[in-house]
DNA sequence: AATGAATGAGACTTCATTCAT
DNA sequence: CATGAATGAAGTCTCATTCAT
């Protein structure tokens, strides 16, 4: 399944927008100026406020269908596609949700850095995660929490607790990997299996 | 012990930094002007630059003492007033820096924000953070681990995979809570419990 | 007699004529943008160039013909239809033209606006007012006067002087009550009354 | 007597206010741009905006002193150093105030032209100026024009729609005179003469 | 040491105009 | 004929930095 984040966008609003991802990336929101966006796009300055309106309204058309769509698709995607296949233990559940995020990451790295980036000043931005989080993420997560804890995998944790754990766990892994040391070596395959694995079984000794 | 990062600094200096401090972290270095800094600080905006030079050797300022200072001291500090100690087990050391180190991130919350913000965009800053790691986390740290690893109380694991894992753990909570949501409620006395049987134990259910 | 200002237009043209008529009259000449103007008249950007070439030529789309036609149509209006009547006073014959020329500004208010704030900015429309008024007016209107002066109705005041204290004072009322504050509540009936009043015998008690 | 509109203001400010006077009245504020008020005022561009603000608020710091302080102190004039006097006649004193009013024009016509330009577009100063002659000039001027009525120079209509016939007329003068044809040569002494005696007899012969 | 007026480069944005469709 | 996307020059405004006082 594949997510679509370019509809709708003629040639050179799609340049545009990619031109933007690259360099709000790279440098930052505020540092990025109109003129390197257009010069890297490839257009003139003008055709950027043509179609975006204001430097902030492109930056918002980067976050926005990035929030709408990913974050809804992911879920349903969750729903259908990984949630509901009968995976045999949480461990392989576990694993599944977050190599498949890490492709999702990896695939928009860009705008992974911008939305974190955008995170530290925006509380508008902050409110709205939250919210999603509450609404979306927990419910459909509680719900595949629960079956596993009833199959006596999970400690008998609330699942708000449980899930933030797991988020800021997975959370703090991403923004290292991805945000913070994009260019170091990372040996991917390794890496889910430790964080797996401490997920599961932390790293203390098992007595 | 206390670490002193305002050594050195006039009066003035002083007011200019930390007015730097609150409206940096508030809505970023570039999106920060200096003539704001210099209305908050009550010094007229050429103080800035007759003592700073440039602004940005005023996020150095800002920014430096806090690692140059913050860290080693922090190191030391652990060497001689937290590792040193005879922790009964890794349980209660991990309890104690942990604490240890959430008490300093809060104290020091807004200049933690900056570094965040700055990590992203600076490759230098990112360069020296890992260095600091590896030449100085990675040995002290290091024998630590290895005290319980013998102890039987730590998987068997490279120092550096114990390490990251812990890193990013931590960082990644650290990031959370005092970075992305610092308004939120917060437990710290269940958060700090909750992270710590995360580390040790994960989540999974023993069997 | 209908004075046609429409004429060979199509309806496209029609429309941006009218709604460039009236965003120009609102806002000035400058401040108005020819976005607005095509989206006021419903049509496309570019169909305004297509007719009118550049912006400016729209503004003498609109000023010209109302001079060219309206003027002159006003002046043969006069000289048949007016000043050929035989008007029992010069009371009478003031009392019509004045009505007719509020009619008639009445009518076109907005252009009206337009050409007084053009008036302020441009020599060549002023020059081009000051010939017409010597060339056209002044040899009509002349002839007028002097049938009222050897009727003993008039001062005998050179024509020009007389046409110009005439002029301005029609002129101003008309800029007050058209240009300035066309918003508040005149009774047309009394102030043509004062206004012929004020003319022929001024606020002086008579003694 | 002299008014001062310059207090307050330094060297550069002064020279600020003078190009753009000087270039708002010649193309009018839209069509004026600050770099060019800033060559003329040979200062930085940014200059202007240090001290101004905006652009809008440097046309407001040229027309609301001349309406704050031109007006007030005029009337002041009028009623300490022209209206107390005793002046002999209806007549007398009308050329008094026209040639005191001419003159001040003539002194600040370019502010004239500004004021009567914006006039057309903005509804807020309309409303002040209506509301400064119904509170400062029909009060001030009601009571001079009582007295002369008594003495059976002036005929008995309302205050009101003497002063507004006394206005058109002189405003209209004024704008044909010092807005539309600044340039035209006028006999001034003249000029006072017959308008003196429009107002007072009209051009109609007495008979 | 401290000030804050002055600067001018460069930021974001608007706009009249062109041209391929 | 009509369209509206595209342009780039020019506009207003901000800002880090300098310097005379």
């Amino acid at each position: 399944m594949q997510m679509n984040l370019k509809e709708k966008r003629t040639d050179k609003q799609q340049r545009i927008v990619e031109a933007a991802i690259k360099i709000f990336a790279e440098k930052g929101y505020t540092a990025t100026s109109t003129n390197e966006i257009a010069k890297v796009a490839a257009v003139a300055e003008g055709t950027i406020f043509r179609h975006f309106g204001t430097k902030e309204n492109l930056l918002l058309s980067v976050i926005v269908p990035f929030l709408m769509e990913a974050a809804p698709i992911v879920a349903d995607e969750f729903i259908q596609d990984v949630v509901s296949k009968p995976y045999d233990s949480f461990e392989s559940f576990l694993t599944a949700i977050i190599k498949n995020r890490f492709a999702f990451l990896e695939e928009h790295i860009d705008i992974f850095k911008i939305l974190v980036a955008e995170l530290l000043n925006r509380e508008d931005l902050r409110q709205y995660l939250m919210k999603m989080f509450e609404q979306k993420a927990l419910p459909v997560f509680g719900a595949v929490l629960d079956t596993y804890k009833q199959r006596g995998e999970l400690l008998d944790l609330p699942n708000a607790t449980l899930l933030r754990m797991l988020g800021t766990c997975i959370f703090g892994y991403c923004i290292s990997r991805f945000a913070f040391f994009p260019n170091s070596k990372w040996d991917d395959e390794a890496e889910v299996e430790n964080l797996v694995r401490l997920i599961l079984q932390g790293i203390g000794a098992s007595k």
